[in-house]
RNA sequence: CGGGGCAUAGCGUAGUCCGGUUAGCGCGCCUGCUUUGGGAGCAGGAGGUCGCAGGUUCGAAUCCUGCUGCCCCGACCA
């Protein structure tokens, strides 16, 4: 197999398909448009998983798992939730095959039809919901805060792996509350636990706001976003929190005896985040080499490559080697030792740099001599010889430079590819090269779509926070009060 | 669903126009020897229903018909 990627510069998405498939992350599957999420991709994501599942206890939620099957009839009770999901859903409607009477195959047996067909879930409000109603009488039963991992489905006609698959990896939280500030606060609460978990474990910076009507979840009252940009130019949804008022509530009939004894509906939350954040992290920090991994959330933090000429050698540096691993894994560094007798040094260097692992100790004969180590930093390519003295100090110090400089380094990307414009005819100049416009919109949903059928960029999110500023749209000319992110996206 | 393209070994491809030996090449794979501080070299070897089904022909990867699948652009998409 040939390792060379296409560059950025020539290919933007091959290079992020040849990255994705290279780098053995994932690859697409014996069924259109799902993927097979292979070993080294899925340890990134078991990863994320692991810090955002912390998060989520620590601020009080528990995992639980609802169906994959949804009654046909849930969906049709909540009027906006069904017409955003209608044209991709997976349908279930018989539960037998058969040998096929005229020949060779098998075929769906007719007598075999469902009553009532199933939807597989494209998100499972309405299972939970209904489910909620059992759950909740009393404002003592509030609130109820609820998490689960579990794959989805929703029917994509083009799709690229990770950004945009039929199935996928999620979590869905689902909460219910007594009053509307609360379910708000836990809208906003969990945005920030995505945002967080974004910029300490991905090293990505992101923005955090609130998404327009247009853009906004079906049957959300509010939804609240994390918007991150890749080295493209284009922005990235990467996180959603969504307050769904009483929506659900009274689509489900879920009711509880307040305080004062009167029946109430509940208030409500869900948020989420996907194995499309494994796009993000690709797109936001790998270069023409191969994928660049945060340290945090690398599953080889370290790898050894031992130098040789014959056994002996080997055996002289890999007791050496292993001393090392030892000593860096008693501080909780995640380390491989690359023993291949198969591979010269320099394929094992080079398949490395394409996973992305972010420290590479080199350690041949010269090295046991002088008591040292090459130490190469995947993020700059820099490479220096350190002595083996606190070795493990040193490293873990690299690890969170690293980590630090990512982050850095893709808010410096970000902040010099974010702009202000005030007129029509810049914006659709700076939109067209790519990156974050603020800009002042009317308001309305009918100038948004004008605008993203003239220059298929939309507004990725209105700033929660932040200096309001008076001003007039680009496209009407109507007053503003603030101004948006505009953005081509994902 | 509209427009265009493709289907030959695990991957990438030549050959198809103009039918004719044993379907060729690169990467990868296997064996051996030499190598090993940035993607090793040499030698030998394995691997093919040429997408599927029909048809034309003495003879089809190649020509004809139908089908299927995939890719790109558009539409669609939290």
């Amino acid at each position: 197999m040939a390792k060379e990627l296409t560059t950025r510069e020539d290919n933007y998405s091959q290079w992020y398909n040849d990255l994705v498939t290279k780098a053995d992350l994932a690859e697409n599957s014996a069924v259109r448009g799902c993927m097979v999420i292979k070993p080294y991709g899925y340890g990134i994501w078991e990863r994320m998983q692991q810090a955002l599942d912390k998060m989520f206890k620590d601020t009080g939620h528990e995992n639980a798992y609802f169906p994959l099957f949804i009654p046909k009839s849930f969906f049709s009770k909540e009027a906006s939730h069904v017409e955003g999901f209608a044209k991709e859903c997976a349908v279930v409607t018989h539960y037998r095959l058969k040998n096929d009477p005229n020949g060779k195959g098998i075929i769906v047996d007719e007598d075999a039809k469902l009553e009532e067909e199933l939807i597989i879930r494209p998100t499972s409000e309405t299972i939970i919901w209904d489910t909620y109603r059992g759950w909740i009488q009393s404002y003592r039963d509030l609130p109820l805060l609820i998490n689960q991992w579990a794959n989805v489905v929703r029917w994509e006609m083009r799709t690229r792996l990770f950004l945009r698959t039929a199935e996928f990896l999620w979590q869905e939280g689902h909460t219910a509350h007594e009053t509307r500030d609360e379910a708000l606060a836990e809208a906003e609460q969990m945005l920030h636990v995505y945002a967080t978990f974004a910029e300490e474990w991905m090293a990505l910076p992101v923005l955090r706001g609130v998404k327009s009507a247009n853009e906004r979840f079906a049957g959300a009252v509010e939804t609240y976003c994390i918007e991150a940009l890749m080295q493209d130019g284009k922005a990235l949804q990467a996180g959603t929190s969504h307050f769904l008022g009483q929506n659900f509530a009274k689509a489900f009939d879920v009711k509880f005896l307040s305080k004062e004894n009167k029946q109430e509906y509940v208030w409500a939350t869900s948020w989420g985040v996907s194995t499309r954040l494994m796009g993000a992290l690709v797109m936001s920090h790998s270069d023409d080499h191969g994928l660049v991994l945060p340290p945090k959330l690398a599953p080889i933090q370290v790898v050894i490559v031992p130098i040789y000429r014959n056994d002996e050698q080997f055996d002289q540096v890999a007791a050496k080697a292993t001393e090392i691993k030892e000593k860096l894994e008693k501080h909780g560094v995640r380390v491989k030792f690359d023993a291949r007798k198969t591979h010269k040094p320099g394929f094992k260097f080079a398949e490395w740099e394409l996973k992305g692992v972010p420290l590479r100790l080199a350690m041949g004969p010269r090295d046991l001599e002088s008591n040292t180590v090459e130490i190469a930093r995947r993020d700059t390519l820099e490479k220096e010889t350190l002595q083996l003295q606190d070795i493990e100090q040193k490293v873990v110090n690299l690890l969170d430079r690293i980590q630090k400089n990512l982050y850095q380094k893709a808010l410096d990307f970000r902040n010099e590819n974010t702009f202000k414009v005030d007129n029509w005819e810049a914006f659709t100049d700076r939109i067209e090269k790519g990156g974050f416009v603020m800009a002042h919109w009317d308001g309305t949903p009918e100038t948004e779509q004008k605008i993203k059928e003239e220059t298929k960029a939309t507004i990725r999110l209105i700033p929660m926070e932040g200096k309001k500023e008076t001003g007039k749209c680009i496209y009407s000319g109507e007053p503003s009060e603030q101004r948006v992110y505009f953005a081509k996206a994902y």
